[in-house]
DNA sequence: TACTTCCTGCTTTTT
DNA sequence: GCAGGAAGTA
C-alpha cells in the first residue's frame, strides 16, 4: 500500500499522529477516535519508510489477541516483511526478553511461569508455614501486597526495611514467597516485568543493546500501565541523563521514538497496579513530549455520547474532553426495570429475537455485557430456552480446570525439574499410594539436605520414615519423570511429549475407568489439550519457513544498512545501524516447538481470546464482562444489572477511588455500542444463592432521562417493597435471614422430586439444557447424570439439583 | 491411604 | 449454589 492509501481516510489530528517524527507522543483519544487505527497506520507509515527497519519496531498492546490483530493488519498494508517487527504484550515482551538474559538474574532460562493459581498455592504454603491466621493474612490479601510491591519495583527487603505494624509479617511472607518463588525457578506475572526492569538496571550493557535495538516504541492502552510497566518504557526510550550506569567514554543513543495512546476515562485496571499518573505526567516524564487530541468520535451516536458524558462527568478531577459524533442523534436509550434477573434475561431475549427479526441487525452484532462472571447464568439459561445462539467468553476457563492443570503441571515439572509446586502437586496425580506422608518425609529430606523436591526423589533412600511400600512408588515415579526428561533433551515437539506423559502416568486411564461421569469431559479436555498443542507445533514449524522468507528480505536489500543516510547529529551511528543490522539478522528467535515453547505460550495467552468473529453469517449473541469488552464494538449493546451493589460493586461502593473507577467501567461499557444501547435492572436478584434486592445504580440515574426510552419503570415487586420503608426493612429482613424464599442455608424447601428417566431432556440453571444418561438411588438419594454437551456430564441430587424436565 | 461428607467462603474485574 | 478444603471413617 502507498503512502497517501495509509493516510486516507483520517482526519487531521489523526493524520498528524501517524506520520509525527522526533520527540515523544502522547496520543490522547477519546473511546470510539480510532485510536488502535492510529497505531496500526502509524506502525505501517513506520515500515514503509526506508530507513526504519520493521525489527526496531516494538509496540505493546493490550492483550495478545489484539497484538495478533494488529501484526495482520498491518502485514496486510505492507507486506511480510512487518513480520519482523515485535508486537506484543508487556509479559510476552518480557519473557522474551527474559529467556535470552535471565542468567544476568540469577534464574535458569527453563524458568516456569506462575500464573495467579499457581502464586495462590505457593503463598497459601508459605503462610501455612509461617503460621499465619488465614482469617487475618488470607493468601489472596497477602499476594495482592506482595503484587504492590513488585508493582512498584519494592524488593523485599526493601519492604522489611520499610514495613511496620502489620506489613512488617507481610513483607516476611513476601520474602519467604519470593525465596521459594527462585528456589523453583519460577517467575509470578508481575515478576515478569519487575526483573526486566531490574535486569536493564543492573546491567546497562544489556539494557543499551535493546535500546539500540527498538528504535520505535508504541503503546496502546497506556492509561493501563503500571509503574513497573512505565520503568520498563523509560529505560527503553527514556533519556537517562548521565546516571545511566555506562562508561562516561562509551557511545550513547539518542533515545528511542515513543508514541503511547490512551483514555484516562478508560481506566480500568487500577485494582491491579494501573495508574493514569502515566498519562498525566508524560510530559513530564518524557520532556519535549506533544500531546495530540482526538476528539471526534467515529462510533457512536450522539445520544450513546451524551450518555457516556453524563456518567463520567460526576468524576472529579479528571481533564476536560468533549466527545463529538457526527453520527445524529440515532435511537434513544431503552430503559427496563426487571422483577428478577430471569426477567431481565428475557427481556434482553425477546429484544434480540426482535430486532433480528425486524433485519435490524446480526446476532454478531449484539452484545451483553455484565459486572461479574456470575451473571451470566440467568441469560445462558433464558437463551437456550429461546433457541438464541450465544457465546460466552471468559467465566470458566479451560486452563483453570483440574485436569488440565495437572497435565501442565507434569510438563512444568519436566522441563523445570526445580519446579517443586508443579512436582508436589503431580506426584501423586492419578493416585499410586504416594500420600501425604510419604510428602512430607520427601520435603523434609529436601529441606535437610538443601536439595530440591526433585532431587530427594532421586534419593527417596535417605528420605525418613517412608515407608518401603512408598518408596518403591516414589522409584517408579522418579523413574517415569526421568524418561520424560530425556524426551524434553531429545527434542522431541511438545505435543509428542504431553501425549506420553499423559498415557504413561495413567491420567487417562484412570479417568477413562472412572465411574464419575464427570470425568469423561476431562478425558475429552485432556485430548483438547494434546490438539492444542498439535496446533502449536504445526504452526512452530510453518513460521519457521517464514522467518526464512524474511531472512531473505533483509539479505535482498530493504535492511536497515542501505537506507536513507541519517542526518548529521541525529539517530545512531553508520556503525551502529550495522551494527543492528547484524543483530536483527542474528538474534531472531528461533521458532520453536519445544516443550519449553508450548509452556510459555500457555502461560501468557488468555483463553478469553475467542471473541466471536462478525463475519460468520448471522453468528453469535456475545456475553461477557465489561472488563473483557475494552476495545470491542457492537451496534447493539445490552448494559445489564445497573444496580447498586452490583454495579457498582458492593465492594466498591465505600471507597470513591474504585467508585470513580467503576464510573470508568460503566463509560467504557456504554461508549462500546455503536447504534442502541438498552439500560437494564433487576430489583430482585438471587446473590450468593439467595434473594436480595437492590436499588438502580446511580450510574443508571445520572443518565438524563430524556435521552431513555422507558420500556418498563416501576416493578410490581418494587412498589409493594418500597411503597413504605417500614415494610421494606422487614423484607429485606426476612429475606436476610432466608425465611420468606426458604432457600436459604439451613431452610431447605421441601420441593416434589422430578421423577426422570434416561433420555429425558432437563433443564438446569446453571449448565442449560441436557439429557438424562443415567439414575440411581431412590427417594430423597435419588441421583440423575445428566450430559450437558460441551459443558460435559454432571450428576445431581434431585432432591436439590435446580434441575426442571421438559 | 483413600474415599466420603460436611462446611465454608465466595463474586469483582485479568495480563 | 458451587468448588475446594477439612475432618472423619473404612
Amino acid at each position: 500500500m502507498t503512502e497517501p492509501d495509509l493516510l486516507a481516510a483520517l482526519n487531521p489530528p489523526q493524520r498528524e499522529a501517524v506520520t509525527h517524527a522526533g520527540g515523544p507522543v502522547l496520543v490522547v483519544a477519546g473511546a470510539g477516535s480510532g485510536k488502535t487505527r492510529v497505531l496500526t497506520r502509524r506502525i505501517a507509515h513506520l515500515v514503509s519508510q526506508r530507513d526504519v527497519h520493521p525489527g526496531s519496531i516494538l509496540a505493546i498492546t493490550f492483550t495478545n489477541k489484539a497484538a495478533a490483530e494488529m501484526r495482520s493488519r498491518v502485514v496486510d498494508l505492507v507486506g511480510n516483511r512487518a513480520r519482523l517487527m515485535w508486537v506484543s504484550t508487556f509479559h510476552s515482551a518480557c519473557v522474551r526478553i527474559l529467556r535470552t538474559e535471565i542468567d544476568a538474574m540469577g534464574f535458569r532460562k527453563s524458568f516456569s511461569i506462575y500464573d495467579d493459581t499457581d502464586a495462590k498455592r505457593l503463598m497459601t504454603l508459605v503462610a501455612r508455614d509461617q503460621n499465619l491466621d488465614p482469617k487475618k493474612f488470607p493468601p489472596r490479601g497477602l499476594l495482592n501486597w506482595v503484587s504492590n510491591c513488585k508493582n512498584e519495583l519494592i524488593t523485599p527487603a526493601q519492604a522489611a526495611a520499610s514495613a511496620s505494624g502489620l506489613d512488617e509479617v507481610r513483607a516476611e511472607a513476601y520474602k519467604v514467597y519470593n525465596q521459594r518463588l527462585r528456589a523453583a525457578n519460577a517467575l509470578d506475572f508481575d515478576d515478569l516485568i519487575m526483573t526486566t526492569v531490574l535486569l536493564f538496571e543492573q546491567h546497562p550493557e544489556i539494557r543499551e543493546a535493546y535500546r539500540r535495538r527498538f528504535r520505535q516504541v508504541l503503546v496502546d492502552e497506556y492509561q493501563d500501565t503500571n509503574h513497573a510497566q512505565y520503568l520498563l518504557i523509560k529505560q527503553l526510550c527514556g533519556d537517562l541523563g548521565p546516571d545511566d550506569g555506562l562508561p562516561d567514554d562509551a557511545p550513547r543513543i539518542e533515545p528511542a521514538e515513543l508514541m503511547v495512546v490512551g483514555d484516562s476515562d478508560q481506566s480500568i485496571y487500577a485494582f491491579r497496579g494501573a495508574t493514569i499518573r502515566n498519562i498525566l505526567d508524560f510530559e513530564n516524564d518524557f520532556p519535549g513530549a506533544n500531546t495530540i487530541l482526538l476528539e471526534q468520535n467515529y462510533r457512536s451516536t450522539q445520544t450513546v455520547l451524551s450518555a457516556a458524558n453524563a456518567v463520567i462527568k460526576n468524576n472529579s478531577g479528571r481533564p476536560s474532553k468533549r466527545l463529538w459524533s457526527q453520527a445524529g442523534d440515532g435511537e434513544k436509550i431503552v430503559g427496563y426495570v426487571a422483577d428478577t434477573e430471569h426477567d431481565e434475561a428475557r427481556f434482553v431475549g425477546n429484544e434480540i429475537d426482535a430486532l433480528v427479526d425486524k433485519g435490524q441487525g446480526k446476532y454478531s452484532d449484539m452484545a451483553v455485557f455484565y459486572r461479574t462472571n456470575a451473571q451470566s447464568r440467568a441469560f445462558e439459561e433464558v437463551f437456550i430456552r429461546l433457541g438464541l445462539p450465544y457465546r460466552v467468553v471468559g467465566g470458566v476457563r479451560f486452563y483453570e480446570r483440574r485436569e488440565v492443570r495437572d497435565a501442565l503441571s507434569y510438563l512444568r515439572a519436566i522441563s523445570n525439574p526445580a519446579d517443586d509446586v508443579s512436582l508436589r502437586r503431580i506426584i501423586n496425580v492419578p493416585k499410586r499410594g504416594i500420600g501425604e506422608r510419604a510428602e512430607v518425609a520427601l520435603a523434609m529430606l529436601a529441606a535437610n539436605e538443601q536439595i530440591s523436591f526433585a532431587d530427594a526423589i532421586d534419593r527417596a533412600d535417605e528420605a525418613p520414615g517412608l515407608a518401603t511400600r512408598s518408596l518403591n512408588q516414589v522409584k517408579a515415579f522418579g523413574k517415569m519423570m526421568a524418561d520424560f526428561r530425556a524426551m524434553v533433551d531429545a527434542d522431541l515437539p511438545a505435543s509428542e511429549i504431553l501425549e506420553t506423559v499423559l498415557k504413561r502416568s495413567g491420567m487417562i486411564d484412570e479417568l477413562r475407568n472412572s465411574s464419575d461421569p464427570q470425568d469423561e469431559t476431562r478425558v475429552e479436555n485432556l485430548i483438547e489439550l494434546v490438539k492444542v498443542a498439535q496446533e502449536f507445533v504445526a504452526q512452530a514449524t510453518t513460521q519457521d519457513l517464514e522467518m526464512d522468507e524474511d531472512f531473505e528480505l533483509i539479505e535482498s536489500g530493504t535492511s536497515l544498512s542501505t537506507g536513507a543516510p541519517q542526518a548529521a547529529g541525529e539517530g545512531p551511528s553508520d556503525d551502529v545501524v550495522a551494527e543492528l543490522a547484524d543483530e536483527l539478522t542474528a538474534g531472531q528467535p528461533e521458532p520453536d516447538a519445544s516443550l519449553g515453547a508450548f509452556l510459555e505460550r500457555i502461560a501468557l495467552v488468555a483463553d478469553s481470546d475467542q471473541i466471536p468473529d462478525s463475519s460468520d453469517d448471522g453468528g453469535v449473541v456475545t456475553l461477557m464482562t465489561l472488563h473483557t469488552a475494552k476495545g470491542l464494538e457492537f451496534d447493539t449493546v445490552f448494559l445489564t444489572g445497573m444496580e447498586d451493589g452490583i454495579f457498582p460493586h458492593m465492594r466498591a461502593m465505600t471507597d470513591s477511588a474504585e467508585l470513580a473507577e467503576e464510573r470508568r467501567l460503566a463509560y467504557v461499557g456504554i461508549t462500546r455500542a455503536r447504534k442502541r444501547l438498552y439500560l437494564s435492572r433487576s430489583v430482585l436478584r438471587t446473590l450468593f444463592g439467595r434473594p436480595s434486592h437492590n436499588p438502580a445504580s446511580r450510574f443508571f440515574t445520572e443518565i438524563p432521562d430524556e435521552l431513555i426510552d422507558w420500556r418498563r419503570k416501576v416493578s410490581e415487586v418494587a412498589s409493594w417493597a418500597s411503597t413504605s420503608a417500614d415494610r421494606s426493612a422487614s423484607a429485606r429482613a426476612a429475606v436476610a435471614s432466608g425465611t420468606v424464599f426458604g432457600s436459604g442455608r439451613g431452610a431447605t424447601s421441601k420441593k416434589t422430586l422430578p421423577a426422570v428417566n434416561t433420555g429425558d431432556r432437563v433443564l438446569h440453571s446453571t449448565y442449560g439444557m441436557g439429557t438424562v444418561v443415567a439414575t440411581s438411588g431412590s427417594g430423597d438419594n435419588a441421583k440423575a447424570d445428566v450430559d450437558f454437551g460441551s459443558s460435559g456430564v454432571k450428576r445431581f441430587a434431585l432432591k436439590y439439583a435446580p434441575l426442571e424436565k421438559l
